[in-house]
DNA sequence: TCTTCCCTTACGTGAAACACGTAAATGCAA
DNA sequence: TTGCATTTACGTGTTTCACGTAAGGGAAGA
């Protein structure tokens, strides 16, 4: 038997989302609830294993109250309901402390699979949402080959050996000796670097060097 | 109709996925192949939509073999499949090229869909990456918030203060005017940071910075 | 073929930054 | 009050930076 409480501030939809969960029989909704006040006094009494929380805005207030309840209640499983499932509103909940969201793209049946999931113990986001965050990393995938496409062509492959080892904190003449060059020559190289990169320090030099991946941070 | 290529060094597994798709009206199966050089010589001259592409390990041949074949052949979708699916091969052959990958919890159904998503131009990732990805995510958060509370709360206002502008490309005398100090007090602070957080250049310095959100790149 | 352009190599010089030590004044906390 | 970290600062020697100059090699084009 999974306890469950509802919050959402619209009474309509809160009386929706009862009844969506009213015909399981594994589920007890414990608490329907209107008033954030009111939510957070009756939680500190009832032990409730998953707190369905449908998000109308990405206010601080929303936010602030799950950041409590995850310190109040670090058991209690907060299950995010909202049909604003931009990346903003997503990723700050996930911050927050919340462990599942339910994007606009839910039925009912995402919502009782992601109550299940909560109450084991994992993480539950819907399809929209790993969508969104896999399309993020997607383009900066792309951002990378892009910005590493640019002016990294423009170095030659010397220039870049030389950036690489300095960017793992060589000294010059730790990488002259690498190469069997003078140690003046690493200074030409790096001279030419930020000449041709118009790069006005090293510290630009070493950013320049982490934004084209030629070095980790 | 989709024209599919498969690609699989193990013949018996390449036999398996052939039957797999051969119920399909819409598909129609016009290579079989477990040799990656007949495969590169024979997409040459058969146009074929979709690649589906059995990777039994990470290595670079196979990966290289993505590469080369996005180049020669742009409008070819390459769906890579792998019992496999460690965060290391995915990245890697997205990165290289793949438009799509299913991961071990795949089935037909799964395999099907892909190849539809592919050939109408989208990407497709089975269920197990996008949690991979998400996870690489949420871990990364936790990264983030975890790197901020580390090591810079040991700095005092006045070594963040000089740490900031210096990452921002600011020479030591131009630090010192700002706060009518000396440069040798500049430098005295730069050497306190550096022996506090024991790093042993300034590239570890700028590096330190970035990862502790004092400057960005 | 010869010229042109870029890359790699290298040096010179003066300025800036780094490495390491020392140290006084301040301020906060036990 | 004593102790410890912070902020300030200097000295000395080494390293790196900034800017100029330049020789030799290789690739591309007139």
């Amino acid at each position: 038997m999974i306890d469950i409480a509802l919050f959402d501030e619209h009474r309509l939809a809160l009386e929706g989302l009862s009844g969506l969960l009213s015909g399981v029989s594994d589920f007890r909704v414990v608490l329907n609830c209107d008033d954030r006040n009111v939510l957070t006094e009756k939680l500190k009494s009832i032990q409730v294993h998953v707190l369905i929380l449908n998000m109308h805005d990405i206010s601080v207030r929303n936010l602030n109250l799950i950041v409590q309840l995850t310190i109040s209640s670090p058991k209690l499983k907060i299950l995010i309901v909202s049909v604003i499932d931009s990346e903003e509103i997503v990723l700050k909940t996930i911050k927050a402390g919340a462990k599942g969201f339910l994007g606009k793209d839910s039925d009912r049946n995402s919502l009782l699979e992601a109550v299940y999931t909560l109450r084991n113990g994992h993480d539950y986001y819907s399809k929209s949402i790993t969508h969104l965050l896999l399309n993020r990393y997607i383009s900066s995938l792309k951002a990378d080959e892009l910005s590493q496409n640019a002016d990294i062509n423009n170095l030659s492959s010397r220039q870049v050996e030389i950036l690489k080892l300095w960017g793992e904190s060589y000294t010059n003449q730790e990488i002259a000796d690498k190469f069997f060059i003078s140690v003046r020559t690493v200074e030409s190289h790096k001279n030419h670097i930020m000449q041709k990169l118009n790069l006005k320090s090293t510290v630009d030099m070493v950013k320049f060097a982490i934004k084209n991946n030629i070095i980790e941070i």
